[in-house]
DNA sequence: TTTTGAGTTGTTCGA
DNA sequence: GTCGAACAACTCAAA
């Protein structure tokens, strides 16, 4: 009996539970689908970075003697018409829990034999909630109760030696696109990178995760993504590093990544509960913010051109390589947010159109979080000055000189605000876009009218 | 049902 | 220069 492996987001042969579903009943025909409606939303350095992964999975399919095929359509189409050329009987995918994905699957089972499998992430979004078996909205509690589900020892499904498959299907071909620099697709890097973090980095994560100019984090953020490497994966080699860790502080470091993996599988949970924050404001109250949106300025924030060395930075490293650092995606997005007061959606797209890694279920929630429109609510006396953090967390300027070449000759003093000085550097907005205070005070009036409108409403109902 | 404690990532000010 | 306290009010989680 044949079956076929639809890969969506699990690009992966190790801790697989979807091909190993499939292959247990026989043959397996390992498929992907080019979906000219997702691809349309996908922007090119995230297209190549797939296909990239595809050849990479094609080749170790090779290797155990399997072929991936590519099929380019509307996916129920694709399978049905797969299903009739192969006389396949079932279809194995893993379960994605975006409101697209979900909508799509539950379409698609109406026709085809569809079986999801869970494995994007450790729980099931339905597998950790609060005693009366309802959803956590709020990450402490959430986590506390993650963490004590967690087995001391996470079992990882091996990859598999063979992959039987049935014979003279075909395939279309992947598209060409040029190569991209500094993030290799595919498994095996995935892996390495893992390796790598936990021999070297993982020991100092917590106090190195938040130095932009340093590679204090895992950068594995693309292959969870696409599922290269999955997060259970990850999390099983945090808790290794853990037990392993051979002081205190390695120990805290290797719990704080751990923290950090838990987010992600936090923001999934709350996507699936809560898909109206695909759209809009978690808090109901923070729906209404009359934003100021002004285009010229967006477009400054776009291109690294507001005139704050840390948030220009951050925009241009997104904008040549695809990828941020974290506490540089909190800076620049807290800069929209609650210094230019444009809406967080309208950021929350350009990570999406730019980011190599960008997840919709992180992306929104770490968006959310910044606006404080999101589960857990910022104090409103939590606001980033960007000038501060850019001394706090890029002392020596490295980071802004990487990415802002004209600023590379200022002193240490001067780089992060020029301005404060009377510095004026050619080629270089003389002064920020806004004045911060000010910025932040007309944020706290336009928030505070919000929930003032939202409450009135409420009292009239 | 009521109560209590707690809440990712900051900044400022005064001692 | 360093340090601790103050900065709202509210919602959630759990007892």
């Amino acid at each position: 009996m044949t079956s076929i492996w639809w890969i969506r987001r699990d690009l992966r042969l190790h801790d697989q539970p979807t091909l190993h579903a499939a292959s247990a009943n026989g043959d397996v025909l390992p498929l992907f689908i080019l979906d000219p409606f997702l691809l349309n939303k996908t922007p090119a350095r995230r297209q190549t970075f797939l296909f990239e992964g595809l050849r990479r999975l094609a080749a170790d399919l090779m290797k155990r003697g399997a072929t991936l095929v590519i099929r380019r359509g509307n996916p129920g189409e694709v399978l049905t018409q797969l299903l009739a050329e192969t006389n396949a009987t079932a279809v194995y995918a893993e379960e994605d829990y975006t409101p697209y994905a979900r909508r799509r699957d539950r379409e698609i089972a109406r026709a085809v034999d569809l079986r999801l499998i869970h494995g994007q992430s450790v729980f099931h979004p339905r597998a950790v909630c609060k005693a009366d078996g309802t959803p956590y909205v709020v990450f402490a509690a959430y986590a506390r109760s993650w963490r004590s589900l967690l087995p001391e020892h996470l079992p990882l499904l091996p990859a598999p030696v063979k992959i039987d498959m049935p014979p003279g299907i075909a395939s279309d071909p992947l598209p060409e696109l040029p190569p991209l620099n500094g993030f290799p697709a595919g498994e095996a890097e995935g892996q390495a990178r893992l390796t790598r973090f936990c021999e070297s980095h993982i020991g100092s994560y917590a106090d190195q995760r938040d130095r932009m100019a340093l590679e204090g984090t895992s950068t594995l953020s693309p292959y969870l993504r696409f599922g290269m490497l999955s997060l259970r994966t990850a999390v099983a080699a945090a808790i290794e590093a853990g037990q392993l860790a051979t002081s205190a502080f390695a120990r805290q470091s290797a719990e704080k990544w751990l923290s950090e993996l838990t987010w992600r599988e936090f923001y999934i949970q709350v996507m699936f509960h809560f898909p109206h924050v695909k759209t809009g404001a978690f808090q109901k109250q923070l729906s209404s913010i009359h934003w100021r949106n002004d285009r010229t300025e967006f477009q400054a924030w776009k291109e690294g051109c507001t005139g704050v060395p840390v948030v220009d930075a951050a925009m241009r490293q997104l904008k040549q390589t695809g990828w941020m650092h974290n506490r540089a995606r909190m800076i620049a997005a807290s800069y929209l947010v609650k210094e230019l007061l444009i809406d967080w959606r309208w950021g929350e797209r350009w990570f999406m159109d730019n980011l190599i890694d960008g997840d919709p279920a992180a992306n929104n929630g770490g968006w959310q979080w910044t606006a404080g429109t999101g589960t857990d609510a910022v104090p409103y006396f939590r606001i980033f000055n960007p000038v501060l953090q850019g001394r706090k967390f890029d002392p020596h300027g490295e980071y802004v000189r990487r990415w802002v070449p004209e600023l590379a000759l200022l002193p240490d003093k001067l780089i992060h605000a020029p301005w404060e000085q009377g510095v004026v550097v050619p080629g270089y907005p003389a002064h920020p876009l806004v004045d911060h205070k000010q910025a932040i005070e007309r944020t706290r009036r336009a928030y505070e009218t919000a929930k003032r409108y939202y409450s009135s409403m409420e009292s009239h109902e």
